[in-house]
DNA sequence: TTAAACTGTCATAAAATTGTCACTTAAAAT
DNA sequence: ATTTTAAGTGACAATTTTATGACAGTTTAA
């Protein structure tokens, strides 16, 4: 496996080492920047395959460049990491918004950061496989986000979306509510368990269409969660 | 489901009863050590799921104590949650590395420390796939937890199907009801022993389909309990 | 800015599951 | 053949777990 290179923006030099140091046992390469503009300068320039993004920062902020990167159609797919400050969390939302692919907020530990490291990077290796996705007469287009029945198409929220799509490419398999939460919603969102259902509810509706009111795809497993299967569907 | 068990370790009474009586309502059951001495022993001696480590102590600090807990392989695993105060923070880039799961900055919200806790723990159960079983053309799933005949789902309840499930693992012997109930309801439950012969009887009937109803599998020890055999299955 | 769309939580209704009984049936023991 | 003891069953009420509808706070789009 190829060494991903890592960029790690932030002001503060001692951070900046304990996380290089860090990353390189991991066997990553690192590169450094203190600031927004030489940042971006080395993104543009080296091309790293992540960012570790401060979110304060003298001069223009962590989010102002992100909000740049996002602009610019070269560097619109890089993968971002916020690094938010305890203050800063009331803004995180604002911050995914901007799309960020994850935050992580400090202090954190090295193992969380590594652990969501690989799960971003994980991620985005099969984002390739955005091809869209046809399921039980179901058909789920992740580039127009958008779900068909046949040819009609389905109107539901982008919870419900992301959850159907979950489950679309992991059937026939129990989650409990807190992986749900952890795959859908994201880690470090603290959403009660009971909220799962809910939006559960909502997608079922959303998937009962006059023809196939069966809503035998999305199947409760008492005392555990749920299941989204094809077996059994539709007599 | 089992109550999980936290300890909380602060030098300052007042902080500790706070937040005990908030797990407690939460239905956590609760330990408590106002040094790293005694934490130590507490965790070593009981076991607790997770521990909530305050940052700064007299004597051993919480920082010193879980630079411990890491290095020994009995609870390197052991769920830290760091409570830190904003004095602290300076110091965080320190303990960044240390291996906490999670930290907290006082003053916090009940509500935010629940929410970590329950974020933390169930991240941490991630338990391992296991294989599904194949018996006597019954075939149980533990990642979809269902069971099958042929290619058809049986229904049956959550407490029959970890029955089952024991009972696949562990063919041709005879249990006792009390083994059972140790090993199904799991020890420390009362539950009267003729329970068991009433789930028997659920369980028998569950995997009573049309075309096998040859309740043979579970065999009745008379005097002794059950066992679970493909010996002498459907004539 | 206003209206429409989403979200996360609750409270409450609805379902499913559980542990026990009382009673029947089957197997040993007398 | 009777008596005794163990196991099989159907019925219940209590308890748990889910399903749902309603809301209030926010975000998004027009």
């Amino acid at each position: 496996m190829t060494s991903a290179t890592i960029l790690i923006v932030d002001d503060e030099t001692a951070i900046r080492e304990m996380i290089r140091v860090g990353l390189e046992l991991a066997g990553y390469e690192c590169l450094e920047a203190s600031n927004a503009q030489d940042a971006h300068g080395i993104i543009v320039d080296q091309r790293p395959d992540l960012v570790l993004l401060d979110w304060m920062m003298p001069g223009t902020s962590g989010l102002e460049l992100l909000r740049r990167l996002r602009r610019d159609e070269l560097t619109r797919d890089l993968l971002v990491i916020m690094l938010t400050a305890k203050d800063d969390e009331d803004n995180r939302v604002q911050g995914l918004d901007v799309g960020a692919d994850d935050y992580i907020t400090k202090p954190f530990s090295s193992r969380e950061l590594m652990a969501r490291i690989k799960a971003i990077m994980r991620r985005s290796t099969n984002r390739d496989e955005e091809e869209s996705i046809e399921v039980a007469g179901l058909k789920l287009d992740p580039s127009s986000h958008r779900v068909f029945v046949d040819a009609t198409p389905l109107d539901m929220g982008p919870t419900e979306f992301k959850l159907l799509k979950f489950f679309m490419t992991h059937q026939e398999r129990a989650y409990s509510r807190g992986q749900l939460l952890d795959q859908v919603w994201g880690t470090n969102v603290y959403v009660e368990e009971r909220t799962v259902d809910v939006h559960i509810r909502r997608l079922r509706k959303a998937l009962q269409t006059e023809l196939r009111d069966c809503g035998l795809l999305i199947q409760t497993v008492r005392g555990t969660g749920y299941r989204f299967s094809t077996t059994g569907v539709c007599a």
